[in-house]
DNA sequence: ACCTGAACACCGTTCAAGT
DNA sequence: ACCTGAACACCGTTCAAGT
């Protein structure tokens, strides 16, 4: 019984930051696989049902979850010193969101989860609005602000879903794959060489997503000053 | 006896193409959701497990419903007819893109599900393949072109994920939501304001999609351009 | 007010058995 | 070779009951 009662004192009582929190925890540590209603109460010592009492359900978890996330991301870009916004918008705006994809690295599984939220999670609304308030900064109009909101997606919170997952554990598979459609995509195949030729390090992990991800950003907000000052 | 015999008779044996059109439909009437290796079974008058000897699991059903769809985007998409490719590579890539774009309209659970396959499809490697000659032929290099197929990203495939979805049905939860971060996104308030009076129309809508797929879209063409003209 | 145990209606998938 | 039925190990979630 006294051990029951110092259980019970060594846990603070539930609540939905401490459920939050531990679904991110969770995720991080064993993969978004991992984060069942289950193995989430038993993480916080708890059964299942009693997490219903401060989620609604489950998507209000992974919501939860995402604002957790998200507001680190908030944290650390503001900590992290930019150029002044309104000298140029570019670079605070890159320098913003590059902090905010260092983060992300340390939640692998958000990317995917946040493109599946169709609601409006507060965090995220903060992040667009500190986006936008660089942009205006920097001279935009609403309108083409607007428009660079939608031309960047994800990228503004900094990920993009790359379409070939380099193979996850050992052989490269997916190379035999295309070894296999070789006739039928020649200039993949062209590519394939070239690159790797470029680039002997880079044979393995196909690409770097660090410098793709620069590219594509630098590639938009380089085609959203053009417009601005042709405005 | 003989109504079996003719309930046998009147479908064709199961195979992994009958399997995968009908995951097609299935996800196309009803969503993803109701696809399950159950419905799916039903769907096509034979037992769950039935599916098993022609796939290998879930996985490889969501994999080549995948391959059905993005074989339809390489028929529409080639017989559409565009500029030559060497001509203008830009329209000629624009043309094929938006093309696409029109397909995936009647498989609207498509994109979600491409973006979390890791594994090769066959025909999304044809299909990169065909945007990267029309690159290669526009005169881009294949460096430029790897970098380029990149910062396109889903949008290649004729797609991106919204981040904020329009609000399914009813009323715009979502507008009351912003409203009551009212004051801590006064530049979010204001371009929302901005666009409504730009466009009435659009006020329930959010945006245009479309138009902000290919304002996207040609941002980053543009860009592309432009460094291939400075190299 | 907060937490629990048993139960319900689903999943994907295995296995041994049928034809 | 192809299909089936029962069963297993999971899900998220409800409900009525405990303290």
């Amino acid at each position: 019984v006294s051990a029951e009662s110092e259980a019970v004192a060594s846990r603070p009582p539930l609540s939905r930051d401490r459920v939050l929190h531990a679904a991110v925890e969770l995720a991080d540590r064993d993969g978004i696989g991992a984060l069942t209603m289950r193995n989430l109460a038993q993480e916080l010592g708890v059964e299942a049902m009693s997490l219903y009492h401060h989620v609604r359900n489950k998507e209000a978890v992974l919501d939860g979850a995402v604002e957790v996330v998200v507001e680190e991301l908030l944290t650390v870009a503001d900590a992290t010193s930019t150029p002044p916004a309104d000298e140029d918008w570019r670079a605070a705006l890159r320098g913003r969101i590059l902090a905010a994809r260092t983060v992300l690295f340390r939640h692998p599984w958000a990317p995917a989860v946040i493109e599946t939220r169709a609601s409006m999670i507060p965090s995220v609304v903060r992040w667009f609005e500190s986006v936008l308030a660089i942009m205006r900064a920097g001279g935009l109009s609403y309108d083409l602000a607007h428009h660079g909101l939608h031309a960047l997606g994800s990228r503004a919170l900094g990920f993009t879903q790359e379409l070939f997952a380099p193979p996850e554990g050992e052989d490269d598979g997916s190379l035999d794959a295309l070894a296999q459609l070789a006739d039928e995509v020649p200039h993949l195949i062209a590519m394939v060489a070239e690159t790797a030729h470029d680039d002997p390090d880079a044979t393995l992990g196909w690409c770097d997503d660090q410098a793709e991800f620069e590219f594509g950003l630098d590639l938009l907000l380089d085609g959203l000053e053009r417009r601005r000052a042709a405005s």
